[in-house]
DNA sequence: GATACAGACTTAATCGATACAGAAGCGGTG
DNA sequence: CACCGCTTCTGTATCGATTAAGTCTGTATC
């Protein structure tokens, strides 16, 4: 192996067996190509001059094919994998692009982020970016699509030439506010993440809930609204608190903020199941019987939720990964821009229950 | 906006302005080498003509640098994120990847993998690779070396002459067990993930703990052995039990091998902390008092681990990733393969006491 | 004997950009 | 007028590979 001197390219290989670099190419991408013991002779030689196959960033150039995926995040990463769904999601577009031998992307673009991250969108080699969970206003969307690169969102967005792969948040979430309601509760609470920034915990006003960054926070917020003022409980009597991190731990500090006041309410509707779990948390400190004193419903369905019979609303977060993958790495030749909802369904295990008294 | 026709190059729009594909080129990567008004000329022709700015591959191969480095798993993505430490590690690399603008591609190799991993490692556009808990054996490694790029590994390999950065598993393991061996437990049980293959759960014979695939687990077991058998523990009378896998629940159901029989142990090493959790959930059902009746110690301390009062050893998770993505971003001028070990230490919590009777 | 055809390589064009050495134009100066 | 440093561009040579089309052989077919 020498490692002296410039590095090694085909042309180096092909010189030194005395063949044309096209030869020596096919060697590696097309072995039908070219007589075996000539294949053997290449390697052989390459070997010796400590050639380690062709470049990979110069045959993505020649191919005009990266090979990869860029999946950008609006958080830190372990934000972002703090929670199950995301995992789920990052799991069923890590499937489809392992199958194709293709790599993922991750560029991290935090809003506090003094880093670079505008540098990693502009160069990250890839053939399409999956934005997630994008916060209105992000430099993010702008960036990316400034890339002119095919482009999928899990955010119903404003703009409708985007593709999009997600769910009916609002019909989604009145599933849940539905069976609350169904179950003659009228005093009901609301977990959410963040409302406006993140880090801020405690109530939110209703103008703080509409100027929300997240558009499935505000899908789902609509939705449990849908439902609850269908069933004549005035939306102003709810209590919406942010927990201020998506977190089971600051979500089962915030609970205080209606577990311990005079009139608790009777249900608890959190916009996401870690968000929820860390509710039940909280009342099993208080020593409250879930399902009888008080019922708490979540969103998502994640492994956990099962494990602790959790009420809540099933999306298929594999199927979103693995559809937006696919959208990005077999382009549809249609026109039209592809626009998917998945169906989503209502699960009702042991945590919500009829309203006491 | 044109997107018609061939997609726009710089020459293209070098052409359209008039002035050389070189100027068209500073335009965008150095503003301070043309004149303003040019600068202005060149960007609003190239919006005219749909050009989304330099090529990330072409420049990529240009400049000799891919901007992104590679993290190989050799597990699925969501047996990766489910341990609290990997994303600690991760977001740790992440970091130091988002100071200087690089991405991470991740690349999952697991063994089952039908999928096509290889190309994607071969394929993959990246200045270094980062080889995470590779079960000895694996391809990756051969794979990845071939391609002649920097790498780092975080176990403790045979081969010297990858860089490495870690802790010394075995010295770290051995704290825990001369803590627990310091309390006078003389029956204890250890809980590991998976010794020979994945799924396989329940008691792990000797033969199949030195066979493990994996080196940190190995060393683990060896620490532990150390010190119990320092204190005069037959090794042969320890149960090391494997939960088939790296989950809590996974442990939970494991650990009935050990806490459902009649000479119950007083103390569980687990090799890690989910497990270890895993094992104070198994115990809480069986309403043993952890840290009275039965002591408990982990390995990680991960932030849960904290939330759990779990006694455990800590290992630098962040600085262990920051420490590997430099190693890969800025690869030290010196001769030799830096081989790092980073401190640990015993952290002492509530559930491990002296050992009962 | 002419034609077709497969096998094994080679030629030349191209992918899209960047680096570096120059060159033109400028006002000023001895 | 030759020469200076400075700014603002241009020309050319890469970066390392892939691919379509073309050149030879030699052999099978009619």
């Amino acid at each position: 192996m020498d490692s002296r001197g410039k590095r090694a390219t085909l042309q180096t290989v092909a010189d030194a067996v005395g063949v044309s670099r096209t030869t020596v190419s096919n060697a590696y991408g097309r072995p039908d190509q070219l007589n075996k013991d000539l294949r053997e002779r290449i390697f052989e030689a390459a070997r010796r001059l400590g050639y380690s196959g062709p470049d990979a960033t110069a045959r993505s150039l020649r191919r005009g094919r990266a090979g990869a995926i860029g999946l950008v995040f609006t958080e830190t990463l372990s934000y972002a994998f703090a929670d199950p769904y995301s995992v789920g999601f990052l799991r069923g577009v890590a499937e489809v692009a392992e199958a194709s031998g293709t790599g993922l992307l991750l560029i991290p673009m935090p809003p506090a982020g003094g880093g670079d991250s505008e540098t990693a969108v502009r160069n990250a080699v890839v053939d399409g970016f999956c934005l997630y969970c994008v916060p209105k206003g992000h430099p993010a969307k702008e960036l990316i699509r400034a890339r002119g690169l095919p482009l999928v969102t899990t955010d119903e967005s404003d703009d409708p030439s985007i593709p999009y792969v997600g769910i009916d948040e609002r019909a989604s979430a009145r599933l849940a506010g539905e069976h609350i309601a169904r179950l003659g509760h009228r005093r009901v609470a609301v977990m959410v993440d963040h409302v406006v920034g993140p880090g801020v915990s405690g109530p939110a006003s209703l103008d703080e809930q509409l100027a929300s960054d997240c558009a499935d926070l505000r899908g789902r917020l609509a939705g449990y609204r849908d439902a609850l003022e269908e069933a004549g409980v005035d939306w102003s009597s709810v209590r919406v608190v942010a927990a201020g991190r998506n977190s089971r731990s600051a979500s089962a500090s915030a609970a205080a903020h209606f577990l311990d006041v005079a009139e608790r309410p009777t249900a608890v509707l959190a916009i996401g199941d870690v968000l929820a779990l860390g509710v039940l948390d909280a009342c099993e400190q208080r020593g409250l019987a879930v399902g009888r004193d008080i019922s708490v419903a979540g969103f998502d369905d994640v492994p956990e939720a099962g494990r602790a019979r959790l009420t809540t609303v099933r999306q298929p977060m594999g199927e979103k990964g693995r559809l937006a993958g696919r959208l990005l790495l077999e382009p549809p030749e249609e026109e039209k821009v592809p626009r998917i909802k998945l169906p989503t369904e209502l699960v009702v295990r042991a945590t919500t229950g009829p309203a006491p008294h």
